[in-house]
DNA sequence: CGAACAATTGAACCGATTCAAGATGCGTGG
DNA sequence: CCACGCATCTTGAATCGGTTCAATTGTTCG
């Protein structure tokens, strides 16, 4: 289990690059691979609250994995309406949805400032070719992005996606080696809402009946966990996290 | 454009051995390298209507390539209730959810009579690590379902959401080189219903109400797509269909 | 032909949205 | 450090889309 978690961490940021983790060499890879993939990594500037680590249209080339802080991937449909695809963690990758069309489908965006790593894809699929171990971790990973993204359309009611949607931070926190019961959400209530498709006004209300449910505790964006069971119960646990 | 479709159908499909589509060595394969590839492809017997090719919960070895007919795959939430994550129509896979969790994460059931090809999946992993293109076509491949399961969050209402199903369909058997606007539905109402999460009676008013309009003529499992860009304009094209 | 199931249709109901205020928190500058 | 102004969040009331329930029609198959 917690070896599970510590495979499907990015074996990038357990490098000195990145230096997210120091666990080098997660996948029996020797220091001699672990330097090659170092190489293809590229560190970048921080980014701004707001501001955009790219663009959806634009030609794929990097994949990117979050250093710290957060980001958000937006779509924007044919009438204009902004919907957000999801949020990205420290030890996170995205950007991985453009390798199929080529292009980005989403914009990313910064909450906060929050720094990442660019990996160039190319280059990452060459490697990936000469280390199984980094193929088998990366198709490892689509997979995972695969159960994600389906168990959102399962949970229907506003209760249910709400749910959902807090264990699933409070697992992918934990797995990161955060508390996965004390979360700091990053992002407006707004943001939640999109993301969720419902009104923001509905979080809202839900935030409080659950606090007065005693499911947890949030004030701002401080957010506190206070039964775990109950809301796994509510949720349907369809959220890959039971 | 076709040539990219033609990218996406899975190799594997395009051999003697489940004889789909007789244009082999699409990707710059060596006749050679084909032979590994159907060295590891297994064809099984046809499924009846109703029967499972793997439950959730098993373990996970092999990935399968629908041949013909149509399967679907379905979770069970904590409640007992189902929802239907997708239904497979010839030339896709099913299964790649499972990589990660190492186990099928739903049921894969067969929609009327259908066969499949299983590959084990340890076997492939290997091959594609010797074969480039291979690798490249299965990152492709699984970046693509990402983005299809994503592309069903955004579209909110109902309307939205049975355009984009219809379209997505549309779409799909176009790459399959079936026709775009004339579809047999093989599943029922009540099947489309839930992998949409509305009811059956919705399906069916608007399918009623598209039909007024002009949009499309439907009896029973028989779709015509009479006016495309409309239902493209209704669905606010985020389903990966513009 | 008749039984069993699938699809349709109508009417009442309910969850969530929308609209419109009001409250709260937060950064800025005096 | 307080006062102002802006943005976010909360709260209430009206409304709407979609569900639920119930009854009817249509279809398939033994």
């Amino acid at each position: 289990m917690s070896n599970q978690n510590s495979a499907l961490t990015p074996s990038f940021l357990k490098c000195s690059q990145c230096g997210l983790v120091k666990l080098c060499l997660p996948l029996g890879l020797t220091s001699q691979d672990m330097c090659q993939l170092e190489n293809i990594i590229e560190s970048s500037s921080p980014y701004n609250d707001n501001q955009a680590v790219f663009h959806a249209d634009q030609n794929f080339e990097h994949i990117y994995a979050v250093k710290s802080g957060m980001f958000k991937t937006v779509v924007i449909d044919a009438n204009g309406n902004e919907h957000i695809l999801g949020f990205h963690l420290p030890g996170e990758l995205f950007g991985l949805d453009a390798i199929y069309p080529k292009k980005y489908v989403s914009t990313a965006i910064s909450l906060g400032t929050s720094t990442v790593c660019g990996i160039n894809y190319t280059d990452l699929e060459s490697l990936s070719a000469k280390l199984p171990s980094l193929q088998r971790q990366l198709f490892s990973l689509m997979s995972k992005e695969v159960n994600t993204s389906q168990a959102m359309n399962v949970e229907h009611s506003a209760d249910q996606k709400l749910a959902g949607f807090i264990l699933a931070l409070s697992s992918r926190y934990k797995e990161r080696g955060y508390s996965e019961t004390r979360i700091n959400l990053m992002m407006p209530r707004r943001d939640i809402a999109n993301h969720l498709n419902m009104a923001a006004e509905t979080v809202s209300r839900l935030f409080k009946r659950f606090q007065k449910e005693g499911l947890l505790d949030i004030k701002r964006t401080d957010l506190q966990i206070m039964d775990m069971e109950a809301l796994k119960r509510l949720a349907g646990c369809a959220s890959s996290s039971c």
